[in-house]
DNA sequence: TTATTTCTTTAGATTTTTTTTAGATTTGGA
DNA sequence: TCCAAATCTAAAAAAAATCTAAAGAAATAA
């Protein structure tokens, strides 16, 4: 049975939406704002999301971000029809469909079906499991040696990136332009800084220096 | 700006989806055949190709499969509804992504930066696989005799130079041209003390030397 | 709001690479 | 043979890229 989560304040739309998916076979669980909606997510690894923009605590915008650094599950987002011109950046942010409020119940029940079976096909991100070396990476945190390691959200994305492809030279474009989905314009030493703040965490670790610099091209594991 | 390579017989859906990829800035060629398609590919070189099945000429099956011959370019696959069994094939085949029709213009948004992206992270194949005896250039690394060697990004790019006509006797104004972008204007023995540097870390890991000074003339493999 | 965390920018130190220099060596031709 | 031009290479100088601490800005949490 697949699992839904539901991440939407306004408790009636909530239930009446829960009741309806538990009529036609799926597995619900809801939580009332953007904070909790992300643990939820962590902790039920749904197949699909529907979330609500106007969230108290963390808006959807950014619940999409930060589902977005760690799974690929898609994510329905439900929002009023005066939000409507946010559409384009909802999909640019992540998110893989969309529909304005008051929505037909069987609309949506098409939608979450055309967009699950779509993730069926779709190569899966989600669950997140790298190993490297003494590196492990497994959902949205990082061990070395076995102790888990506090990396904050975009040194964790470059170190996934990098640990995907452990051959691969990394330039320094092709490291902004992945984590920051925006064109690398000038060299502004922020990935220097990053690869920086992250050798310092891995070295409290491990002796070894596991990113290697490649002179005049950029970065690499090594 | 990313180029967007449309392959679509219907000259309606093709200027539907022509118009509203501009809308959302990208760079866009469209060809109604198979075999333009191709053409159009080998001379645009764009970052995504959308493909539709059915195409006069030559279909859809054989123009992935002539594209994968030298790229890994994503292709979404656009196809009538009746056609969805075929969907698994033309993943094999080496399509990115599919959707059939009629499609909403967003999702094929989403789908388009979703492949993009993927594309970015991906390892390159594109990149440079040269051999010439015992010296191997993959990526961005340097192998004699299957040993990695530290070249500098200077004197690597004229070893691939090198290596890519191996006959061919280059002056050192073809060296600093192709190298350095920019006007030969007189001899500082800049190259000649790179290719002095190329020749001492080759001498360390084989004996021959690889690189023929050809008198008055210039360099090349030997 | 204020406090805290995270991200970006800055700036100077450091490291590596590139270019220049200079003297030695090699080559081809007179 | 000897000379002049071309090439070689070690080493110095210059330039460029990177590193990192610390400050400032922005985002997030309380």
């Amino acid at each position: 049975m697949k699992k839904i989560a539901i991440i939407e304040d306004d408790i009636d739309i909530c239930n009446m939406i829960t009741k309806f998916l538990i009529n036609h076979n799926y597995e619900v669980y809801s939580a009332p704002n953007g904070r909790e909606g992300i643990d939820l997510c962590q902790k039920f690894l749904p197949d699909l999301i529907i979330l609500d923009l106007m969230l108290p605590i963390l808006n959807g915008d950014s619940v999409i971000k930060q589902l977005r650094t760690y799974t690929d599950i898609p994510v329905i987002v439900v929002s009023a029809k005066t939000m409507v011109q946010s559409k384009i950046d909802l999909l640019r942010l992540g998110a893989d469909d969309y529909m304005t409020k008051p929505f037909n119940l069987f609309e949506l029940l098409a939608r979450i079906e055309a967009n699950l079976k779509r993730s069926v096909t779709a190569p899966m991100k989600a669950d997140i499991h790298l190993k490297y070396k003494d590196i492990k990476i497994e959902n949205c945190n990082a061990y070395i040696k076995g102790a888990i390691v506090q990396f904050t959200s975009t040194e964790l994305s470059i170190l996934i990136l990098l640990l995907q492809y452990p051959q691969k030279i990394f330039s320094k474009q092709n490291i902004y332009e992945s984590i920051w989905q925006e064109e690398y314009a000038y060299d502004n030493d922020t990935i220097n800084t990053h690869i920086s703040n992250i050798r310092k965490k891995i070295k409290k670790h491990t002796d070894t220096d596991y990113i290697e610099t490649v002179w005049g091209i950029g970065y690499k594991l090594k």
